[in-house]
DNA sequence: GCCGATATAAAGCGCGTGCAAGTATTTCGT
DNA sequence: ACGAAATACTTGCACGCGCTTTATATCGGC
């Protein structure tokens, strides 16, 4: 066993524990807001990226990029939110190709409303995760993480 | 603003990144072990778990657990990889409600040959992530996790 | 022996994927 | 300036897989 042997164990050891939290965050997220909100994870994981987007707004492909989904689903996944009244859609002036989202008053509402069930499941789940071995220290890490912007 | 709506928008930031990370990953190692051998990863981080448990042996619910999947779904999980050969149930004596699984020869030669495919994704997806300003400080902080066991 | 709890299985449903075809619009080559 | 190629999004389809609910077998305590 050499060096470069163990450099390979770290990382395949690294990436189940961040799929062990990704999974045990997930799932409790998931639960919650279908059943507070009837939202599902992507569902709010859009409507917030959006309400992020302050001032300027995000194409169908970069939304996809952003909640790691395909085209043909990220279409389908606006459809839905703007047939719930949340978004709307919006053709842009400048490359008429392309079309933005918008969150609605109801979808900055829903969102509103939701974003306290998440923030609490959220550090219900991490707590949890804390008091596991194997996942206390990445947890410990994610809030040492530098805070982005 | 006060330090509690500070300490919540830190976590949600740290989840954010951690879901973008997990994303990219589970992107990269899905498409490749698809491609390459037949596998998606869940099937993969089952058949690891199983070759890591050496000489003993995990009923179905703690498979279950290990691959954060319900207990419906590892039922057909199993079902699958055992169809192709690749593990096999065992009745376990004690408890006649368990089930146990173990890899057969094929499963395990699957595995050898898969794992190499496996850590060169898993590698070249951390060196993109490590590229990419908003994940850096994760990667880097995976890197230095203490390697439990 | 009977009852609640636990372990696994089966069936119906929703949603994401990949691919292909379609439309609109921009960009490039000549 | 015009037509061809490239780009952005939508739509339909077949397929796979996870979830929930419901059924069945088994265990443990009383």
């Amino acid at each position: 066993m050499g060096i470069a042997d163990d450099a390979v164990e770290i990382r395949a050891q690294g990436w189940r524990t961040l799929a062990a939290l990704h999974g045990l965050i997930e799932t409790s997220l998931e639960r919650a807001l279908q059943a507070g909100h009837d939202l599902s994870v992507v569902e709010y994981t859009v409507l917030d990226a959006l309400s992020r987007q302050d001032g300027w707004h995000m194409r169908m492909s970069q939304l996809a990029r952003a909640a790691a989904l395909s085209g043909s689903a990220t279409t389908r996944l606006v459809t839905r939110l703007e047939q719930r009244g949340l978004l709307t859609r919006i053709l842009c002036a400048d490359d008429r190709r392309g079309i933005y989202t918008e969150l609605t008053p109801a979808g900055s509402e829903l969102l509103a409303q939701t974003r306290p069930t998440h923030d609490r499941v959220l550090t219900d789940a991490l707590a949890e995760a804390e008091a596991t071995p194997e996942l206390a220290p990445l947890v410990d890490a994610l809030h040492r993480l530098p805070a982005a912007r």
